[in-house]
This record gives structure tokens, C-alpha cells and sequence, in this order.
DNA sequence: CGGAATCTTGAAAGTGTTCAAATCAAGTGG
DNA sequence: CCACTTGATTTGAACACTTTCAAGATTCCG
């Protein structure tokens, strides 16, 4: 049950099985089909999201009325409007499922009674949070040194997995380009 | 002692003198003048940096042999490559300060000591490397609805003392634009 | 099969960069 | 305190990368 949780748990922190049994109180899973939403904009990102299975993407609806996504999320990711999230404010974003997904969700107030009782949570999330402020600032160097056509050809040569898995115009919107482009930069380089 | 980085850990957990003092074995302060690293390209990132007084930039150089910024650090700041940090790999990245500056520095191994020691710590960390997360999503959405233009103008418009205190190069440089555009784009605004 | 969503094409327009050079500011040593 | 040297900012013209707009071709799904 939640294996990808619990293994994912236990890469960073031991947790007994007692522990695990008391973790699971605290969780709100979810089987939610394609195109279904975790957040919409204007609400308060209630819950932080933990893909067990599947596939998320979150964005938000810029001034030109495109849908702008900022983050993916494939197995084993965490994935909320952590601003929203922590201070309660509304959020700009949708979380939506690319597709049919398994995930264990973290009310606020779940989350906080769970690092109360369980506190080798507390280090396994400092980790997490670590490494993700890591990641950021690694995708954030490249956005520094490489051009828009580097940048699409690195992530599609680093993620080809992804590329099969989500449509190119959403690649496109997370790379921060426009499909039309994308679609020059595939052609050039047959 | 330490004032600015005691009252910023007691924004967020209850710290009792006593764990204060236990805390402050795990520290290694610094006394820099400006235009001193703490890290260089090549090293491994060995410390992570909190900043008492004073002010950091972190940046890489690129292909073309520019200094590209990629984060500044004010008072109460933290400032680390943590991908360096927490696998030993070498960085890319220099850190070096800006001004004179007060800095507490945690080595990777007292860092670990010290959150085994005092617990309460990982909820700190957890909790700064949580807001460090919600502050790169932030940025990371400035990026996606506005042009350079507006970058700069949200930037120098939100935060002025900074425009202040750091030339402007290093803001052309930290905000992805050329020294000779942001020349422009202050022309354009009188 | 039909309709909607996705992907491709090509031309025109912008936004921001590059390069080269001039001007301005600032710190150092005499 | 001035002269000197280096660092920082400004200017303008030419260029490059990426977007926009408007259609057309394709794929997918019920």
C-alpha cells in the first residue's frame, strides 16, 4: 500500500513499521481519472500532493488567456502551491491530472499533526524541500546560460520519457515557448 | 550574539537559551571584507551560509566568459549551492560578498551534528527550505508572464534598496538582461 | 464518420542582444 | 588633492532569436 510513498520515505529517514502504520492516519488518498483538478485559481491550495501514480501538471491562465504551466509532476514527486499553502492565500494556479493518477494528499492541518507525532517526518521533508530548492536552482542556471532552442533540446534529450508521456504543446508552454516554435525546432533537427 | 539569525530561528520554533547555546558550538562565524569568497567554481560547496550582515551574490561564469548572477543574499538570508552541498559535488558557482559582511557558516558535518543534537532544528530548515521553494515557484511564474522589460520594472520598483545598495550591472546580470538594455529601459522611464 | 484538439508552415513583426566606441565615475598612489 | 587608471554606464546601428498571425494538415476520440 503507498509503496512508492513509503519507499520514497525511507530513502532519506528510517521509519518503523509502526510509523508507517501511524502515517497512514494522516493521509487523504485519491483515484482521480484524467483532466481532473487538485486546485483551481482563486482557491487556497488546501493539501500538499504526492503522485503515487500517474501524472500532474500545474499552471495558471497569463493575460493572453494561455494556460502558462510551471510544473510537472511524474511518480514520486511533491507537488502544491507551497505560498498558497503555508499562509493560506489564494492561489494563482490549477492542478490538474495529465493522467489517471493515484495520490495521497496532506491537508495543512493533517500535515502539521503528522510532524507532530511522527518528527523523522520533519527531516524527511527538510530533505525533500532541500532538494527541490536544489533542483531550482539547477533548472534556474540553465534558463541563464542556454537559449530557448538549446533549452528544448536538452530537456527533450534529457527526458525523452516525458516527451512520449505528455503532449509537445505542453512541453512547449512549460519550456516557456510557443508551440508554432517548437514545432520549427523538431523540424530542424530531422 | 547572533541576533539576527537567533530572532530568525524563533520566527519559526521555540528555541530555549539553553538549546541557543548548545546551537552556537555547531557555528563558524566569519568576518569578510568586500569582495571575498566563500566558494569558487570547482570546489565543493562546503558550508551552507547565513547572512548576519552584509550581502552575497552567487554566480556561474558562462560560455561567453560572463559573470551570470543567479542570487543575491541580504541580512537573514540563507546561501548555499545545495546540490554541491548535499552530495559533494564540485559547483559551478562562485559566492562571494558584495560588502563587508558578518556570515555563520554550518559545515556539512556540523550541520548534521547539529540537527541530530537539536531536532527542533529540522523544523527550521524544513520550514526556511519550504519558503525558499514557494519564493523560486514565485519567481519562476515573474518569468513565464512577463517580458524583460517588466521584469526589471517589478524588480526596481518592489525592491529599491536593492537597486541601491548593488550596482547596476549585477541586477542587468541577476534579472537575464544585458547591462546595455537596462541602460535603455532607465532612458525610456525618465 | 465527424468534430475537436493538436501539430505544422511561412511570412511579418518585435523584443532584446551584440559590437564598438564614447562618456562618466571612482579608487589609488604620488 | 590632483592625475591616472580602471571599472561602470550610456549610445546607436545592425543583427538574431523567438513570437505572432493566419491557414492548412493531421491526429485522436467518441
Amino acid at each position: 500500500m503507498y509503496s512508492n510513498f513509503i519507499s520514497h520515505i525511507r530513502k532519506y529517514v528510517d521509519l518503523d513499521d509502526n510509523s508507517v502504520a501511524l502515517l497512514f492516519k494522516y493521509i487523504t488518498p485519491l483515484k482521480l481519472k484524467r483532466k481532473e483538478f487538485l486546485l483551481k485559481e482563486g482557491q487556497i491550495c488546501q493539501s500538499i500532493y504526492f503522485v503515487e501514480k500517474g501524472c500532474l501538471r500545474m499552471y495558471f491562465i497569463d493575460d493572453k488567456l494561455n494556460e502558462q504551466i510551471t510544473q510537472f509532476a511524474l511518480e514520486h514527486w511533491w507537488m502544491a502551491d507551497h505560498f498558497s499553502f503555508m499562509d493560506n492565500k489564494p492561489s494563482p494556479y490549477f492542478i490538474e491530472t495529465i493522467e489517471k493518477s493515484e495520490i495521497l494528499a496532506f491537508t495543512a492541518s493533517s500535515f502539521e499533526a503528522m510532524l507532530r507525532e511522527l518528527p523523522q517526518m520533519e527531516r524527511y521533508f527538510r530533505i525533500v524541500m532541500q532538494r527541490a530548492v536544489a533542483a531550482s536552482q539547477l533548472r534556474n542556471k540553465y534558463t541563464y546560460e542556454m537559449s530557448k532552442e538549446e533549452f528544448y533540446q536538452h530537456f527533450s534529450t534529457s527526458f525523452p520519457e516525458f516527451v512520449q508521456r505528455v503532449p509537445q504543446y505542453m512541453i512547449a508552454s512549460y519550456l516557456g515557448l510557443t508551440p508554432q516554435y517548437v514545432s520549427e525546432l523538431r523540424k530542424k533537427k530531422l
